[in-house]
DNA sequence: TAGATTGTTAATCGATTAACAATC
DNA sequence: TAGATTGTTAATCGATTAACAATC
């Protein structure tokens, strides 16, 4: 069969894990982290199941999918599952990233601790603004859009968020892969072209938007 | 089989159509609404897919889904398409909510104007600092958060939107659910516990990223 | 007419769930 | 020992993809 997803790097068969294993992942880590500091030591999967509302045998597999050993009747070594889950999604290879768009979803993202757990490090912001150049949001430097082939080069970053207007997004893409930016994480709501090999995350927010629109719906058509 | 997953309206063979079948609905109409400012009368699956990279017969499944009929050679009927999609996602059922916590985030999806298309009106907005309560963001009050569940249940508003930081998710959620609130779309970073028959949409930035890590990881193991 | 595209049914593939042995 | 939980293989279920007829 032709595939027609050129730009893609496939999440499939040929590696021993599967997307939805990969989002839930992050999730039991949220929740083991809330164990750690609680002194908890050891966690079983039903255990994370019933917290979590998933199938015990699912978060069992997804489990297996990071390599960590557990002990039958007992459950996992905390420590050493949050360890292997943290191993398994590269959370202590630092990538640094750009941000370009500093409205107030950039400030947002800026000033979220919690992509530093997961190894991602927004080190500059652009933004063409004058009110924001040459300030500081939560430590960040905000430059001159005018200013970001320059940087990325001299940086050598390889990741670009965007959260400028949908109407800027492409030229903004082309910009930073123009400049050697390897993977785009899109918060515009705009799908964007970019050249084979360079990655592309675009989170859209209608789509979960829908589902709640939908799952409301659905209640209402059942119980009343 | 015991299913524990209690809280869930679930999107399953009981309905006509499929999770991911509505999560890239959305995407269709964003889409869509571009080729109709460029006076775009008629448009194929093939053209769909080509655009967004997606594989043209998912696409034509997707499309069969709104029950929409397109005519074979050439295509569908562009404004009839987008209505079909339009009544399927309920975008003319208008949906308010409350908004709590007018942080960055809080105030990036207040001036989010993309939500209107899809039938989300953000109604209020509440917090606790001094510096935002009684203020306007976007047209919309600012309230003090004591006021939660009178407007709640003054307003009849059945969506709740939280953008609070993760410690206070918990309890901010128990007061939208007991103010009368049924369902929340929660972009704390924790998982939040409700009572039966509450929806709860998490949005997960965690995970997304974890997806965006993973890719970068394997196209650097495996092009270099 | 020929060719492209829809509509619809069947096949495939993969994720989830089940079953059960192993073991602490 | 008994019972709970992991580890692993098999079964099921559902989403995607393929195939092909219908048709404009």
């Amino acid at each position: 069969m032709e595939n027609t997803l050129k730009n893609q790097i496939i999440l499939d068969s040929t590696n021993d894990f599967s997307e939805p294993t990969l989002r839930r992942l992050p999730v039991y880590l949220q929740y083991l982290k809330t164990l750690e500091t609680r002194n908890v030591s050891v966690v079983s999967c039903s255990q994370i199941a019933t917290e979590l509302n998933l199938n015990p045998i699912q978060v069992r597999k997804d489990i297996e999918t990071t390599g960590v050993a557990g002990k039958p009747k007992v459950g996992y070594e905390l420590k050493e599952l949050i360890a292997n889950i943290e191993k398994f999604l590269c959370c202590h290879i630092k990538n640094e990233a750009i941000l370009v768009g500093a409205g107030h979803l950039g400030y947002a993202l800026l000033g979220y601790h919690g992509f530093k757990e997961f190894g991602l490090e927004i080190v500059a912001a652009f933004d063409t603004s004058p009110d924001k150049v040459g300030k500081f949001i939560n430590t960040k430097s905000v430059f001159h859009t005018d200013k970001l082939e320059e940087i990325i080069k001299r940086m050598d970053i390889e990741i670009g968020i965007l959260t400028v207007p949908a109407a800027y997004a492409q030229k903004i893409a082309d910009r930073m892969v123009s400049a050697g930016i390897k993977a785009i994480w899109n918060f515009a709501p705009v799908k964007i072209n970019v050249k084979d090999g360079i990655i592309v995350q675009h989170e859209n927010l209608a789509s979960s938007l829908a589902v709640l629109s939908k799952k409301i719906e659905l209640k209402i058509n059942k119980n009343i």
